[in-house]
DNA sequence: CACCAGGCAAGTA
DNA sequence: TACTTGCATGGT
C-alpha cells in the first residue's frame, strides 16, 4: 500500500513518536561521555554500563585528558561493571593514544569534520565498529550518521522489511538513502527504535501493544 | 540453573 | 568470503 520506502520509514517513525515522545538521546552530559559509553556498552546492558559510568564519575574521570592519565590497571577497575572490562579498558585507551598521536590530544579538534571523514577515521581506531563510530559521530559530533544495532536489526527483518542476513552497511543505507540526513532526526530515530525494541523485541518478543504491529495490516 | 545484553576482533576453512 | 569463538559482569 505504499509508494516508497521514505514514507513508509516516515510512518515508523510518526507511530514511535507519538506512542513514546522524545527520548532525548544520547544519556551522556559531554561529547566525550558519549565516547566512553558507546564503547562501554558493546553488547552490555545499559544499565551496568551506568554502574561503570558512575564510578568515573565519583574519581572525576570522565574528561579526555583524565581518561588519557590514567593507569590503565585503574580504568579496568573503575569499568569492571560493564563487562569484558579488559578489553574495554584497551579500546578506550586505543582510542586516546589515536586522538593524541593524530590531534595533539585535541579531542574537540577530532570531532570536527564532516560526518563521513570522521566516520571513517573512526573505523580505523581498534575497537571501534560501525555501530559505536556511527553513534560517536551522529550523538558526540553531532553530524549525520545513521545508527544501526541490534534492535534495529530485529525490529526491521522481523517485520520483513529486510532480508534476515542483511549486513550493517546495507541495513544503514536502507535507511540513509531514503532519508534526508538531519541529525536531530537520525538522534531521534535511533533511540525510539532502542526504546522500542527494550520494550518489545528482545530475543523473546513480547509484541503485546507494540506501536508497530499496526504495520503488519498493510 | 540457563540465557541475555544498545559489539568487535581474531581465528578458521 | 562466511562462519565461529573469546571477552565478563549483572539481571531475569
Amino acid at each position: 500500500m505504499r509508494s516508497n520506502r521514505t514514507e513508509l520509514l516516515q510512518d515508523i517513525y510518526a507511530a514511535l513518536y507519538d506512542a513514546f515522545g522524545p527520548r532525548g538521546w544520547w544519556p551522556a552530559k559531554t561529547p566525550f561521555e558519549v565516547v566512553l559509553g558507546a564503547i562501554l556498552t558493546q553488547n552490555t546492558a545499559w544499565k551496568n554500563v551506568a554502574r561503570a559510568i558512575e564510578n568515573l564519575r565519583e574519581n572525576n574521570l570522565l574528561g579526555f585528558s583524565e581518561i588519557c592519565a590514567v593507569p590503565a590497571s585503574a580504568l579496568a577497575l573503575l569499568i569492571r561493571p560493564s563487562g569484558f572490562y579488559n578489553q574495554k579498558t584497551k579500546k578506550i585507551k586505543n582510542f586516546c593514544a589515536h586522538v593524541t598521536e593524530h590531534r595533539e590530544g585535541d579531542f574537540d579538534r577530532f570531532l570536527d569534520q564532516d560526518a563521513d571523514t570522521l566516520r571513517t577515521e573512526l573505523l580505523s581506531i581498534r575497537g571501534i565498529g560501525p555501530e559505536t563510530a556511527d553513534s560517536i559521530v551522529l550523538y558526540a559530533a553531532g553530524k549525520p550518521s545513521f545508527v544501526v544495532d541490534a534492535y534495529t536489526y530485529r525490529i526491521f527483518s522481523r517485520h520483513g522489511w529486510v532480508d534476515e542476513s542483511v549486513a550493517y552497511d546495507e541495513l544503514r543505507e536502507y535507511f540513509t538513502t531514503a532519508l534526508d540526513p538531519e541529525v536531530a532526526f537520525f538522534q531521534e530515530f535511533h533511540a525510539l527504535l532502542v526504546h522500542t525494541g527494550h520494550l518489545f523485541c528482545r530475543k523473546k518478543p513480547l509484541c503485546d501493544s507494540c506501536p508497530l504491529n499496526v504495520f503488519f495490516a498493510d
